[in-house]
DNA sequence: GGGTTTGCTTAAGTAACTTAACTAAGTAGG
DNA sequence: CCTACTTAGTTAAGTTACTTAAGCAAACCC
C-alpha cells in the first residue's frame, strides 16, 4: 500500500481513537456500583493511565507527568479526582518531604482494574483479532509514533530554529 | 508477548497519541507564512481530519461528522474556523438546499496539504521504520480499534441493557 | 397545504488540558 | 547557620474541543 495514503488514513484514525478512549463505556459505572463501591466517577483516559502506571508501584507526581505525557498541574488534578473517589492515596516520601508519592488506596488495586474492564474488554476484542506477529507490529508502530511526538515536543521546547 | 500487558500498554500509549496530534508542530505556521499565506490558524486534529476528508471530494456537514467521528455542531465549528482562514468554502447543494457542501477554497488543496506537512513528516518517519508487512498490520490494528469504539458508541446509544 | 422529518446552526455548558505565579522543602557557599 | 538558588507540588486563570438542547428552514408526504 502506498505510504502516503497510509499516513493520511492514520491521520484520520488517530483522533477518532483519542476521542473514543475518552468515553466512559456504558456499563462500567453500573458494574462497580453493584459491588457496593460508590463510584460516580467519570474516568478519563488520563485517569486510566494513572491507574495503570500505579500497577508498577507508587509514583511521584512528576514521574506520573512523564509517563502520562502531561504537565504536573494536570496530574495534580487527575490525582485529586481519583483521591476524592478513594481510588488512590497521597503520602509524602519520608526521604524527601517535597515529593508526593501516589499509590492505590488500600485494597483498590483489583477494583481499579475492574473499573477499567469496560475499556479493556473492547481493546481485547480488537487485539485478539490480530495474530501474534500483527500484534507485535501494531505495538511497534504505536511506540514509534509516540517517540516521534516526543521528539516534536523537544524540538518545540528548543525553539523552531534549532 | 502477553496480551494483557499489551492491552495495558496500548491504554497507556493511545492517549499520548491523541494529545500529541493536537499540538501544532512548531514549524508549520512559520513555513506557511514564508509562502506569503496569512495563516495564524491553530490547526487541531479535527481540522486535519476535515482537510484530509475533502481530498476525496466535497462533503456535507453530516458526512464530515460521520467521517471525523464527532457531532454536527462540532463540524460546524471546525468548518467555521477553516472558512475564516479561507481554507474551505461552503456552498449549498443545488439539489437539496438544506445541505451545505464543504470544499477546498479555490487553489487551496495543495496549500492545505502543505499545512499538514509538519504532522505528516513526523508520521512518515515513524511509518517508514516499519516494513510493508508491519505497516499493514499496524493499520489493521488501528482500524479494528476504531471499529470497536464505534461499536461501543452504538451500545451506549441503545442503552446499557440491550 | 398543514405536519413531520432532516440538515445545519446557535447557544450554553463541561472536561481536560495549558502557562504563570505561589508555597514549602531541600541544597550549597561563605 | 542564613542567605540564595533549585526542585516538587499546588493554585489560579484561561483556552480548546467537544457535548446536548433548542431553533430555523428546506424537503417530504399523503
Amino acid at each position: 500500500m502506498d505510504r502516503e495514503r497510509l499516513i493520511d488514513e492514520v491521520l484520520m484514525l488517530l483522533p477518532v481513537l483519542g476521542r473514543g478512549l475518552g468515553r466512559p463505556g456504558p456499563r462500567e459505572l453500573g458494574e462497580i456500583a453493584e459491588r457496593g463501591i460508590p463510584v460516580d466517577a467519570h474516568i478519563s483516559p488520563g485517569h486510566v493511565q494513572v491507574l495503570i502506571a500505579l500497577g508498577r508501584g507508587p509514583h511521584s507526581i512528576r514521574q506520573l507527568a512523564g509517563v502520562v505525557g502531561v504537565s504536573s498541574p494536570a496530574v495534580t488534578q487527575l490525582v485529586n479526582h481519583l483521591e476524592e473517589h478513594k481510588m488512590v492515596e497521597r503520602r509524602h516520601d519520608p526521604s524527601d518531604r517535597r515529593v508526593v508519592l501516589v499509590d492505590y488506596a488500600p485494597g483498590m488495586q483489583d477494583i481499579a482494574r475492574r473499573m477499567m474492564e469496560g475499556r479493556r474488554r473492547r481493546l481485547r476484542e480488537a487485539v485478539n483479532s490480530l495474530t501474534d506477529e500483527e500484534a507485535r507490529a501494531f505495538l511497534k508502530g504505536l511506540r514509534l509514533l509516540v517517540e516521534s511526538f516526543d521528539g516534536a515536543k523537544e524540538e518545540a521546547a528548543h525553539g523552531p530554529h534549532r
